[in-house]
DNA sequence: GTCTTTCATGGGAATGTTCCCAAAAATGGG
DNA sequence: CCCATTTTTGGGAACATTCCCATGAAAGAC
């Protein structure tokens, strides 16, 4: 017996309905509705037409099954409520759009295991290809390398994965943090502290060497204790800073991994009464949008964060359309610049 | 002649060829995957095996092709490099993971245009359900109607469209602003200033009138001239607080319509030598986690930003479940809570 | 008028999966 | 050992679209 019911079940308009009621075949409406050169105008004209009357829509679910692509490329962020990967984000889909593609966002949480479900998620979605910035715990790639297997193109950036041979979207970490920390030692600083976040993490390291570079230049006695790795969580900073003020010889600066951890240190100074800059100057690391608001004004190191977004989308799209055979992993190194307030 | 270089094309990996290599039909297959009952343990351990070797993904496209669903729902916010919508969208995320879907975000930069762009995208995405907070130039809903049409729903939340009969999740605004105005008047102060967002959106509708309900309340006269509409463009701020400054008989507070105006109204004021708050005090609203950085800490009503996502996710996701008879248009209001700082 | 060329359209396979129906195999009761 | 029942499997339609191949119509050349 058949199921009458069935028939209220909602019914989404296709081309096969459009081809009905004007009387011709789903493949001329096809045509008509994808802009093929060889259906004549008047057809057309009266495809459209039915088409708008009827709020059709096309199906991407069918059409990318037929031509393997969703349209889609995915992109994961470890982290979301701070200005930076949302910026990151506004400048992928900017390209994104403009080549015609759409953004799937996904937000690790800074979790490995979340990562990875992430990038389930963007394989069981037929994304085009992936932009990633890994999570702190991400030290395993496998969930990475499926992609490439798969042929599905990925692009890094900020965050990076230094085993992977594919393109990378990075600024000049060395640089930006020889040159914070130079500036420093200019303003007459002699013991210059780094608060430096995980050290598995590639930008870390960068930021480390550049830190490492700046004493080196002005003959300043590299104290290993005054370089400090943490986690990111930002609660843990207050003792990372009690670390730095119990040392026999305390630290007259301090420069911290990116910005929501210097106002954290800045916050910890204040509390004990600690003047800034005259004590002790604060530097931090990217110029989010906070840190010219706050008391003093933070200097800092811009990053051009929309920017990384607007060409790691474009590397992705350059993979996306070329050959398997002709991918480069290239590494596209944005500069830096130094923006000095109040608080060195 | 055959296309011979077509047999380089990456060819994924479907359950037929998983079918084929154990000498099965792909309909076992596929039920071993998806769990079915009647299939014999050992067959499913087979199955499952090579599915892993092979590195089988689903594939969602032809699913959600038969099943008339792409178990992924759609979030448009208007706005992204504040703290308030990444903090929804990961409330709302939390509860889409949970049932199984996936979110695909958009982000209308506060302009009608992309917002209808935005919905086109989601509609060619077959998504299930909509969640969606509309921009401020946003009066028209046609583009939003189509959904209804559809049968996809939708659930509006913090900026709601009132024409719409569906579910909506918003706060308290009224009381809200009620509680920040009286708490603005205990403190002694007699004129109270309200730097309101654009007129049309209900949220800023319903702050006003919260506003008006505690002048009246406490017989405070009410000056037409102590409220004033503004776009949301922190560059204009500064306008509107020369206006305020420039009045007979100024006020000896000023609240505003978010966290972000708040802040800008207070270094207008800051950089005018104006003393928050013994001159003029300033309220925010939503409490952005920046409110409790800047000096001196801003006075604001907090929202449950996180849950309001949740909340939003689960409406949604109830209504996709039901049939289209049984929608129901509830209108969830969380609740407020003044937070106290120093600059009232 | 016939033949060739171009233009416009139709038919049907293919995409990867689910799900229904039927068939085969295994099990059990007498 | 046979029939009934249950368990397990296979075949094929369906989902909405694209794209290739074929067909019909119109147009132009001789």
């Amino acid at each position: 017996m058949k199921d009458y019911f069935c028939d209220m079940k909602k019914h989404q308009i296709t081309i096969v309905d459009i081809a009905q009621k004007l009387g011709i075949s789903k493949s001329t409406v096809s045509r008509a509705l994808t802009g093929h050169p060889s259906v004549h105008q008047q057809t057309r004209e009266r495809v459209l037409k039915l088409a708008e009357e009827m709020d059709y829509e096309r199906n991407m679910l069918s059409i990318g099954l037929i031509k393997n692509s969703s349209l889609t490329i995915g992109i994961i962020v470890p982290e979301f409520t701070r200005s930076f990967f949302p910026k990151v984000i506004i400048g992928a889909q900017e390209k994104a759009k403009a080549a015609g593609y759409n953004l799937i966002i996904c937000h690790s949480e800074e979790s490995y295991e979340t990562e990875v479900a992430n990038t389930k998620v963007m394989l069981l979605h037929q994304v085009d290809g992936l932009l990633i910035s890994i999570t702190k715990e991400t030290t395993n790639f496998e969930h990475l390398k499926v992609f490439q297997r798969k042929g599905i193109p990925i692009v890094f950036f900020n965050r990076v994965c230094e085993e992977m041979v594919v393109p990378k979207v990075i600024v000049d970490d060395e640089e930006g943090a020889f040159s914070a920390v130079q500036h420093l030692i200019k303003r007459g600083k002699k013991r210059v502290a780094f608060l430096n976040g995980p050290a598995n993490l590639h930008v870390c390291k960068k930021r480390g060497e550049g830190y490492k570079n700046a004493l080196q230049r002005n003959k300043l006695q590299w104290d290993e204790q005054l370089l400090r790795h943490y986690d990111l969580d930002l609660n843990t900073v207050e003792e990372h800073v009690n670390f730095f003020l119990g040392l026999q010889d305390k630290p007259d600066a301090i420069f911290a991994i990116n910005d929501p951890t210097a106002i954290e240190v800045m916050r910890v100074l204040k509390k004990k009464q600690i003047r800034i800059p005259e004590d002790i100057a604060v530097v931090g690391f990217s110029n989010d949008m906070v840190s010219s608001l706050i008391e003093p004004g933070l200097t800092t190191v811009e990053q051009p964060v929309a920017e990384i977004g607007r060409v790691a989308a474009q590397l992705l799209l350059d993979q996306i359309k070329r050959n398997i055979e002709d991918w480069k992993a290239q590494t596209v190194i944005l500069k830096t610049k130094l923006i000095q307030r109040d608080s060195s």
